[in-house]
DNA sequence: GTTATATTGTGATACAATACACAAATGAAT
DNA sequence: ATTCATTTGTGTATTGTATCACAATATAAC
């Protein structure tokens, strides 16, 4: 094991593993190699064994990985059994449908109220989670800490929200707003979802593709 | 210019500067140089401008560059002015958040219709959008091309949806379910937006930094 | 017009990530 | 028990990415 510092690849790629692992194990595979594995994801054997090798010597020669014992592994590392304590602020449809369909627990997170400006929203019960005015933040916690708080607040409340929470003490905001957060306090994590990046980085590719495309019609014109 | 191959690193910035020169529009700043631009968004002069130089000069030497042609020049690399044709299968909460509130005109991709399989949706509109019968998907469309369909149906449905739109044809998918599809048409692009991802590698980091806290505290607590 | 200052585009260089290759170790077969 | 077939973990080579450094060229000042 080297564990010197694990480079951002590495970890975009643990919870890959993980869904592929918890797919194994429901499919009833108890072990796998690394080369099979890698077959599966479309990665290369050593990649993986390389991979693993940062966090210790989940393997066994000869044998390969057992996906139980290699899938509790990657958990841990992922802190998915430390139960992070969650707030989300701005139940609009996004918020909405993260309370309503994702499920926090099951990724080591418990989602534990939820804050809006919207008078009409406030005291409801939405999925099982109460709504309270977001100007209530600190009180209605009551001491609570907060390690992580999701934004999904419109984007011209995006900046002070996140302000608001970093003043709060949360340790990482969960960004569903289309804007760069930039925290006064650098120590607080940012991690975004970007539909719009996502869906701009498919349009490249989309063009790329077409234009193969129709550069590949124009010499078969031209050969005719 | 070289243009060999743009890099996956640098396809997925391209989202990031358009955002930045977007906002730097709004400030009314109408010329950055490399310095500046990488100043504010964390990154070197030197990255930002090997990153332009993959696609064209687009920047003057003494000068910068000009904000509104160098947005220009992104939008069309990303392929803003194409005006994809876009469906969206399974009009579930997330999906019915897409419809209403992401602005799918805004990055040259073109809503046409919904589709899911319940009764109660189907003949209805959302957000200006009519929700059809997901089998009649073909026959619906009648003829039209479909670039990129939207995928949003929940997680057991998605395999064989997925291969109903490779057979449809698109061009492209985008992943919203929590399954890494595998098209039959290997030309099929899919981007994924994998929430559960995105929570976990954000555990990653936040165990590392209470590891770091608590080592510290226990070192601190030896001296004393 | 000339000079000083700013800033790009790019070749060279340093650093990071991935793939290769093999010794060490295990399980299965005889 | 011994041999053979696997498969890991890791040192090394290769490839890929980011930074450095500077010639080339523009603007701005006088």
């Amino acid at each position: 094991m080297k564990q010197i510092k694990v480079s951002n690849n590495v970890i975009r790629r643990l919870p890959r593993y993980l869904r592929k692992l918890d797919e194994l194990k429901v499919a009833g595979v108890d072990r796998i190699s690394s080369g099979e594995l890698g077959h599966q994801m479309g990665l290369t054997s050593s990649q993986i064994r390389q991979d693993f090798s940062c966090f210790g010597e989940f393997g066994q020669q000869g044998y390969g990985y057992n996906v139980t014992a290699l899938r509790g592994e990657i958990a841990s590392i992922l802190g998915m059994n430390r139960d992070f304590s969650v707030v989300l602020v701005g139940v609009g449809n996004i918020g909405r449908a993260l309370i309503e369909n994702f499920c926090f627990e099951q990724y080591g997170f418990h989602l534990m109220s939820a804050y809006d400006v919207r008078p009409e929203l406030i005291g409801r019960n939405i999925g099982g989670i109460p709504v309270h005015d977001i100007s209530d933040l600190t009180r209605s916690l009551d001491g609570t800490k907060v390690d992580v708080a999701v934004l999904c607040v419109p984007k011209s409340m995006a900046a002070s929200a996140s302000e608001d929470l970093v003043r709060l003490g949360v340790h990482a905001i969960w960004n569903f707003t289309n804007i760069e957060l930039n925290p006064s306090n650098p120590d607080v994590i940012v991690e975004n979802i970007h539909f719009s990046d996502s869906l701009l980085a498919m349009g490249y590719y989309l063009s790329e593709n077409m234009d193969i495309a129709s550069a590949a019609a124009a010499k078969l014109n031209k050969q005719e």
